[in-house]
DNA sequence: TGAAATTATGAACGCTGTTCATTAAATTTG
DNA sequence: CAAATTTAATGAACAGCGTTCATAATTTCA
């Protein structure tokens, strides 16, 4: 019965066909100006063909999300690998927000809009980002257990650090530091030192 | 010549009978589902009229996010007005999240969306959080000089406060502390004491 | 009162996500 | 191998969107 499995070897190939193109049009075109019937039109298929592998744009959105955590976890495994927690710590938020700044269509999928967590309303748990999560849970644990850092909660520790990187991703990303009249060059420094003065106040 | 002059008013009056409509669709039905199509049945014009008020929904959306500014503000203003710089400061943190959590629409219009923004793509300038930015950056400049903070810099001081605060209210309204698989509950108060911590920590 | 300027609108354009009856292809059965 | 059945793909359509523009209604001015 080996058709069965082919078929649905076929069906994940597709999926991912259409994946890889959605993700290649946010980063040509950006998020906003790519469409469904887009999509269709790069892979050479139907509009209505992609309803066949997707129930939703959101549930389409939820998969190209979780490649783009993916990605960032890769990015994480190569950039944050300091034995010391601490200094580990810091790669990876510097990763983040580099990764962010870099990458704004693509955080803006992951964090930013709501499409994508339509899909998981029902499900009721986001496994998508766990992989970086746990990654970061993980070296604040560490120092938290060596006591590197002025927390004693893991969870609103990371819930701290995450939230400040996110805050000045995302608030770059959407233009909202326009009111500081700076430059582009001051804001991206100032983002800078205000993850390391930050970093700085929660040493130990 | 007060002809002249009435039809100013007049047009005046229109734009704030839109923003108006704007803004209580946007409470009622959410930001989503309100479209200028909507916003006209409701002030009982065509579509089309509108468009000789705005000339486009992103700059329809720069006042409505202009009138928003303003709300928070007054809010700012009952909310936060100890004679303590540090007190006030905490005031504010606390009264601006809480604002974000029970106002999630106009929150998102406000510091989220990238819509309103476009309108002052041109001018350069971002005139419309400028009331509430400066009531911070005053209490933090205070704060500074009176060296009840662990920072030198106001800038940077402004923009790590703000960035915390926008992080877990974004964060939380956009549905990303899924991944830590709380309750409401729960994560509202983590949110709380996170803020907490964090105002322990700048703390000199 | 008639001409000119302003204000309002209905209809249309091109776009969106999505659905569904119909067609084309692949697979199973006789 | 051919016929019947299941699976895959599509074109056309629906209802919505932001926006534009020629036309119509109203108001102002001479």
């Amino acid at each position: 019965m080996g058709i069965t499995e082919r078929k649905e070897r076929d069906k994940q190939e597709m999926r991912k066909n259409i994946i890889d193109a959605a993700i290649s049009m946010f980063l040509e075109e950006g998020f906003e100006k790519t469409s469904i019937r887009n999509i269709a039109e790069k892979i050479e298929y139907s509009p209505a063909t992609i309803y066949l592998y997707y129930k939703d744009k959101d549930e389409l959105l939820y998969d190209v999300q979780g490649e783009a955590f993916t990605q960032m976890f890769e990015l994480f495994k190569k950039e944050a690998t300091s034995e010391d927690p601490l200094k580990r710590l810091e790669q990876i938020c510097h990763s983040y927000v580099r990764f962010g700044i870099n990458n704004p269509e693509m955080y803006d999928l992951m964090f930013i809009i709501k499409a994508p967590m339509n899909a998981v309303e029902e499900k009721d748990e986001w496994r998508n980002s766990e992989n970086c999560f746990d990654y970061l849970l993980k070296c604040v644990g560490e120092c938290i257990e060596k006591k590197l850092i002025r927390f004693e909660d893991v969870s609103i520790a990371t819930l701290s650090i995450w939230s400040m990187g996110h805050g000045l991703i995302s608030l770059d990303i959407r233009c909202r530091f326009k009111v500081m009249n700076m430059s582009d060059e001051e804001i991206s420094q100032a983002i800078t030192k205000t993850i390391n003065e930050y970093l700085r106040m929660i040493k130990t």
